[in-house]
DNA sequence: CAAACAGTTGAGCGCTTAAACAACCGTATT
DNA sequence: AATACGGTTGTTTAAGCGCTCAACTGTTTG
């Protein structure tokens, strides 16, 4: 330990620019808005789950098929399909045995597209 | 265990679409892009990156700034940082002792707004 | 050069989480 | 009712990750 005794970091509080950082806290979101933010990406953050929403773009499809086509388990793919179902970005329907899923919201399609010109171009 | 012996499940190949998934993998991106997608959805995932390139936009700021904005340690601000410069979503310069960070790039901008609008509503 | 300060970095810890596994539920078929 | 099958769910395990702590780099000032 080289500081004197037990004081907090927080970075020190002597000299920041105050104007400024009074000037960001005003125009920045509530802290909720950025956590719910967050959590929304967190959900595209998965490859797997990415997959998912990419193929439900082209058809709707049952969890049997979406297993074939990306070679995993079903077991896998319920989970997920669970958390896509509990943020609202797909939706089913059943139909016999089987349970047909499809997109729910049309941002879907937009959050990707602006996503791709960052991955594509460099 | 209920089923016959051993033989791999990963959806059992029998019952499936053929169809469907034949024509859902031929429109659908390589492998890699859809990676790199999830990958750059990560960087967004976490509230503290959030906040930190949402501040961005508003101004350029040194790591003391934002630590302070934030409530939080120059060590865990320095940390993230690194991710979002390894990202190229932000750049930084030199000045004196500080060092002063601000958006490397348009699309964060439209990624965060697209996202808001999905947050904002429901 | 020494001291102070802004920032970076590596190691370690605790929490989160994706996938595997096994059991279970619901529907259809016989 | 019994069987089969599509899908779900709880549990466990291993990997990933954010933060803290401590040490270190680099720059300015005395």
């Amino acid at each position: 330990m080289r500081r004197a005794s037990n004081e907090i970091e927080k970075c020190d509080g002597n000299v920041t620019h105050d104007d400024i950082i009074a000037r960001v806290r005003e125009k920045m979101p509530d802290d909720e808005v950025l956590l719910n933010l967050a959590d929304l990406y967190k959900v595209f953050s998965d490859s797997t789950r990415v997959k998912i929403l990419c193929a439900l773009q082209y058809s709707e499809m049952c969890v049997c098929d979406i297993a074939s086509l990306l070679g995993m388990t079903k077991s896998a793919i319920s989970h997920q399909l669970r958390t896509l179902r509990q943020t609202r970005l797909v939706k089913y329907r059943r139909d016999g045995k089987e349970v047909y899923y499809s997109l729910d919201d049309e941002h879907v399609g937009n959050i990707f597209e602006q996503g791709m010109l960052h991955v594509r171009e460099k």
